[in-house]
DNA sequence: CGCTGACCCTGACGGC
DNA sequence: TGCCGTCAGGGTCAGC
């Protein structure tokens, strides 16, 4: 579900709702997430204040006085707010209720994602080795140059693997290189320089404009009330095969690249 | 070291 | 109506 347009609207949904409320109480109905959800974290967040909610790529941390509850949303992961007086619903795994009787609630069907227990000021294997953040200044064409030197991956592969940078997934990698004219099955170590420049800045401009529709949602994803994100409106390739390429009407081909659906048109992207 | 494919899990959908 | 195969926005890991 959520690439990093998602996770941001998530997270900036939430953060009012959740910061410098005291917490009353944590319930998790399933402990079996991606990774174990940790077993300390009941314990350490009740009582406990949120003072501010982050991301880093597709994560999102909720920082505390002594720690930082990290969540990723896996594919079909979703965090809404609500109340005690919503009954929860089938896969409604976690339940962080705030004094005020609001309810921070993460409900994920493929039990993809993961909810983890950071104590104090310690980082974490999962976030401290990731690329940089796709809409920060240090990532640019000269990056995503130098790392492809000498690569053979197909370039879709390379700009969704999170240590060249974070928050690309399947949906906009392939709208990104539509929009820059690469074909995603290229080799990543032979594109220009200035095409890399063109394909950073489509990056930024597609997952910003994501940002501002809310996110995508083809199935699952919600935002924290429980609406749906707009962006699927704006989508050019993505799950558009067979259909007509919105520049040079010739039929999108679909094919697929690490196992994941991929969708381009032959004429506009070389 | 880089790359590929299997795998984790549930649910929706299309074909028969 | 039901059964079966396929696919889905994530990422890790083993093996070559």
């Amino acid at each position: 579900m959520p690439e990093l347009p998602e996770v941001e609207t998530t997270r900036l949904g939430v953060r009012p709702h959740v910061i410098g409320k005291p917490i009353v109480r944590v319930l998790v109905r399933e402990s079996r997430l991606r990774w174990p959800v940790s077993p300390e974290l009941p314990q350490m967040l009740t009582g406990n204040i949120i003072s501010d909610v982050a991301r880093r790529g597709k994560y999102l941390l909720f920082l505390t006085e002594c720690g930082r509850m990290m969540v990723h949303l896996g594919m079909s992961g979703s965090l809404r707010i609500t109340d005690i007086n919503k009954v929860p619903r089938k896969h409604d795994h976690i339940d962080i209720c705030f004094v005020d009787g609001n309810i921070l609630r993460f409900h994920d069907p493929r039990r993809f994602g993961s909810v983890l227990w950071l104590p104090g000021e310690s980082g974490h294997e999962l976030i401290d080795n990731l690329g940089p953040e796709p809409l920060e200044d240090d990532f640019d064409g000269d990056h995503l140059y130098r790392l492809s030197q000498s690569r053979r991956t197909a370039v879709k592969t390379f700009i969704m693997n999170s240590r060249i940078v974070v928050g690309v997934g399947n949906i906009y990698a392939n709208e990104a290189l539509f929009l820059s004219g690469i074909r995603p099955d290229r080799a990543a170590g032979r594109i220009s320089r200035e095409r890399y420049r063109r394909l950073s800045d489509d990056i930024k401009a597609v997952l910003g404009k994501a940002i501002e529709s809310g996110g995508t949602t083809l199935r699952d994803f919600v935002r924290e009330d429980g609406s749906p994100g707009y962006f699927s409106q704006q989508l050019n390739v993505y799950g558009r095969g067979g259909e007509t390429c919105v520049r040079c009407s010739q039929k999108l081909t679909e094919s697929r690249l690490g196992n994941r659906s991929t969708v381009y048109c032959s004429r506009c992207q070389r």
